[in-house]
RNA sequence: GGGUCAGUGUCCGAGCGGCUAAAGGAGGCAGACUGUAAAUCUGCUAGCGUAAGCUUACGGUGGUUCGAACCCAUCCUGGCCCA
């Protein structure tokens, strides 16, 4: 009991107020903890995973988890950490989308002992006299608090109307609710404790607000999303897995290890001061243990190792030319490339080939006239770790 | 409602009638070096075309001009000041 307090607390970066929370959790009560998930972006990788890992904790403890799918909310889009007003959603593309992050989320979480709540289920029926109820609670300078509004208004960029509401939208839905603990990353700070105060004013007890740091990305600056493409991905192959565990920056290791695993700190730290290399396999290993299996390890650190002692790995994608585009067996390389995906235009494939970024059974492609001879199928490689095969099409 | 300033490529930002597919920076991709790390160095970073070249592109639309990102009109968006 209290190592799953540990595991929690060793993660969190503020609590509101832990008093408070030590108390309702040695109550012996089954909490309802709320997690509030955006439906815009399903894909989930390992910067979610981090609040999912500590909401499995709560359920392992016994309290019931309540997966607050915004759908209503997304209509309007949440501007936290936005520099831009978000397109809204329909309502069909948000149900569906929160479907497919339940899914995925599910991968963590204890699927029987996940509750799942749409918000509009509430939210749609406000009247109007309602909401103003609801904002007469909060001033234009409490909102104007939270960074990412202050930032735009400082930058004269456009802030709706409508986007001062989200904060309190998803509030309400702790009122809603009657939720006792709400968790999410730190830049749900403010939109949490928005719920706090909001359930004081309709005289509920107010939940426990805990929020954790958003992972850093692989690039080492941003946070890990998949619009940036610094992401590992839950739902990665062993092998794409591993290999984006090798480039987490040295100096994150910590922090992924911390925030994504749950071995120990002493277990991990002393990995990491021996040799920061292996420390980084270990946990490439790890995360492929977590969310594929063990016995999916040694295929994807074998591979990784191949490629890069300059060799090339047995399972390829391959991709199939159409015989409409061959002719005498050979394709323009270029073309080639933009069927095995490596550039969208001409031009882009002609520049990687300049410089010097394919190799064709292992030799650097020099000439963009080329015109490649697939009689027989050719491994094409795009920088260090991507490889298609292209193969003729058999009739 | 009035006045005023601004809107440039993925982002920031220079340009302010021809030499501008648009300086510089950031980011991205690739190469060298390494541990497929970091740092560093190098190249590339609109589309089509083998090429000459053509086509799009500086908030939108019209206009002036041999020629416009740059001038004018108008509209949209944002800021600031006044009401």
């Amino acid at each position: 009991m209290n190592d799953d307090i540990d595991l929690i607390l060793r993660k969190a970066v503020q609590i509101f107020s832990k008093e408070s929370l030590i108390e309702r959790l040695n109550s012996g009560k089954t909490l309802k903890i709320k997690l509030g998930a955006d439906p815009s972006r399903p894909d989930l990788h390992l910067g979610h995973s981090v609040v999912l890992r500590v909401l499995r904790v709560f359920q392992k403890m016994g309290h019931e988890v309540i997966f607050v799918v915004g759908d209503y909310t997304a209509m309007i889009g949440d501007p936290s950490g936005k520099s831009k007003t978000r397109p809204a959603l329909t309502f069909e593309e948000t149900r569906k989308a929160g479907e497919t992050y339940f899914e995925q989320a599910t991968k963590i979480l204890d699927k029987d002992k996940t509750r799942i709540e749409y918000n509009s289920k509430w939210l749609s029926k406000l009247t109007f006299e309602e909401v103003l109820k609801l904002t007469s609670k909060y001033t234009i300078a409490q909102i104007l608090e939270r960074d990412d509004f202050k930032n735009r208004y400082d930058n004269n960029q456009p802030i709706g109307m409508h986007e001062l509401m989200y904060p309190l939208m998803q509030g309400y839905d702790s009122v809603a609710l009657e939720a006792d603990i709400e968790i999410g990353g730190t830049d749900q700070t403010f939109n949490l404790l928005v719920g706090r105060e909001l359930q004081k004013n309709y005289n509920q007890k107010q939940q426990e607000v805990i929020t954790f740091p958003l992972l850093i990305g692989l690039d080492g600056v941003e946070k890990m999303s998949k619009s940036l493409d610094n992401y590992i991905g839950l739902d990665e192959t062993p092998a794409k897995m591993f290999e984006k565990a090798m480039k987490i920056p040295d100096n994150l290791l910590h922090h992924y290890f911390l925030l994504t695993t749950d071995i120990s700190v002493q277990d991990f730290e002393s990995l990491i001061n021996k040799d920061i290399r292996e420390a980084h396999i270990e946990y490439g290993k790890e995360i492929i243990r977590m969310y594929h299996d063990e016995s999916d390890i040694d295929q994807a650190v074998k591979r990784y190792f191949e490629i890069a002692k300059g060799g090339i790995p047995d399972n390829i994608i391959e991709k199939i030319i159409d015989k409409v585009m061959v002719k005498d067996n050979k394709i323009a390389i270029v073309e080639a490339l933009k069927h095995a995906g490596f550039a969208a235009t001409n031009g882009e494939a002609k520049r990687i080939i300049e410089g010097k970024g394919i190799k064709i059974n292992g030799e650097t492609v020099t000439d963009i006239k080329m015109e490649l001879d697939i009689s027989d199928p050719k491994v094409i490689q795009f920088g260090k770790s991507k490889f298609v095969k292209l193969t003729m099409e058999i009739k």
